[in-house]
RNA sequence: GUGGAUGUAGCUCAGCUGGUUAGAGUAUCAGGUUGUGGCCCUGAGGGUCGUCGGUUCGAACCCGAUCAUCCACCCCA
């Protein structure tokens, strides 16, 4: 038993049982995505490893510490995927679709990897729900997307959730905010926590998002990005207010909320729930205008969001909302007798190939044992051939939820209409 | 990477202060009139008690190590 192999760390099955669960919510998302007008987009689950250095950054813990990086039998650095956003940039220049339709929309529904500490909710392999656009700067792209989250989240029945936004501003002035805020920081030097000493130079941002007591308390003094947005970006974030109150979308202001990806700019986004434990965050996103740029494709704006599909789940699961029935098969026919068994091959078979649904039992057992299976299976009707169907060309079609039996011939052609 | 909790049948768990062949419920399979499910009854299979080592006459129970899972920090979806 200890010798038996395990998926990996921070790795899941997705049984039968749950799949059915895995589709609803991935038939609602690519519904949600397409009335939208996003179409989707596949990539590579492995990458050039420099795509991430340069895409997602080179200071972020996702790069520094948690990406699965190896050489492959070329001498090439290749990296799994630790998130979508730089995948997506990267097609979007390797196609030259900047030449085409713009905005570029798109979706993807894939797995992200990501060497963590596995609990709840946080998973060493994820599946997340993205979304991507380029080529628009316009605040109503970035009310379109939250929109978008804000549409799916509902869909699915997940309403007690709080969105967060805020804006972290453009390169000229974040460059304001972040001398500001070392100002503020360095007089509390030695009040801050060890970590938050060190990220003091590196990304002053990230204390404010720290969870140690005392740090919360200098981050709630500490000035706002929001208070030093140039014009440009203050008239961006205002208006995108705008737009999702007209919408009709409850948010707040988050002063706090910092992305951990270099990439983003302005507007910054999450959809927080507070019934999964610590890692609440279901959904979240923002503008990454100079993203394109940064990987050598030109000028182009964008922005997008991914969701955590597990977390999802979790949040689903948490409220009780309830999964559609699995579709059970339309017919099971049981074999009383062995002389009976080619002609129940053969039946399925012809069934099969018509589009009905049908099983049978493969396993030698017992009619009773076919009865059970068909009844644990839900099975709608359930038919037994044996010796006297045989001789008299006719058998009875069990309704087993009424007990009600249908009469009919013994061939493919009388047991799919009167299936009908 | 840091910290805390937990590891007994497929699943959920019991196992009194260490004492002989480790239990229950559930699930699985087979029977309960010779060809008909859901309820009920009977029976069977299934565990080297995570692993290794130590203490002891004797350990699932005590000690150590190790591995795994879960939760929290960090970070993020």
């Amino acid at each position: 038993m200890a010798v038996t192999i395990q998926a990996p760390k921070g790795t899941h099955d997705v049984l039968p049982a749950e799949a059915v669960k895995w589709q609803y919510i991935e038939k609602v998302l690519r519904g949600c995505a397409a009335d939208f007008g996003f179409r989707e987009i596949r990539f590579p689950t492995i990458e050039h490893t420099e795509l991430f250095q340069r895409g997602v950054g080179d200071t972020t813990d996702v790069v520094q510490k948690e990406m699965y990086t190896f050489e492959d039998k070329g001498g090439r650095s290749i990296t799994l995927r630790p998130e979508g956003t730089a995948s997506v940039a990267r097609s979007f220049i390797e196609h030259g679709l900047a030449g085409g339709t713009l905005p570029f929309k798109c979706f993807y529904i894939a797995p992200n990897f990501r060497y963590e500490k596995p609990q709840a909710g946080r998973l060493r392999e994820h599946h997340q729900f993205g979304v991507e656009v380029f080529g628009s700067k316009s605040p109503v792209q970035d009310a379109e997307v939250i929109g978008l989250a804000d549409t799916f989240l509902s869909r699915l029945g997940i309403h007690n959730i709080r969105v967060h936004i805020n804006s972290i501003g453009c390169p000229v002035c974040r460059r304001e905010y972040h001398a500001a805020l070392k100002e503020y920081l360095s007089e509390r030097k030695d009040e801050l926590c060890g970590t938050c000493l060190s990220r003091l130079e590196k990304n002053p941002m990230r204390i404010l998002d720290c969870k140690s007591d005392i740090c919360k308390a200098i981050a709630a003094g500490a000035p706002h990005c929001v208070d030093y947005l140039c014009d440009e970006c203050r008239v961006h974030f205002n208006a995108v207010q705008s737009y999702l109150t007209a919408m009709g979308i409850d948010f707040e202001i988050d002063p706090n909320i910092v992305r951990g990806l270099d990439y983003y700019t302005k507007t910054v986004f999450e959809f927080v729930s507070e019934n999964i434990g610590a890692q609440g965050t279901v959904c979240g996103g923002g503008r990454y205008d100079g993203l394109v740029r940064e990987l050598g494709g030109p000028d182009m704006p964008g922005l997008g969001f991914g969701s955590g599909i597990e977390r999802l789940m979790m949040v689903m699961d948490s409220l009780g909302i309830p999964f559609p029935e699995e579709e059970p098969v339309k017919l099971f026919i049981a074999c009383a007798d062995a002389a009976a068994d080619e002609t129940v091959q053969v039946l399925v078979h012809t069934l099969r190939k018509a589009g009905i649904a049908c099983e049978r039992d493969t396993a030698a057992r017992s009619l009773k044992a076919q009865m059970k299976y068909a009844d644990k299976t839900g099975a709608r009707y359930v038919a037994v051939i044996g010796g006297n169907e045989l001789s008299e060309g006719h058998i009875e079609l069990k309704n087993m939820s009424t007990g009600d039996k249908i009469s009919c011939g013994l061939n493919a052609d009388d047991i799919a209409a009167a299936l009908n």
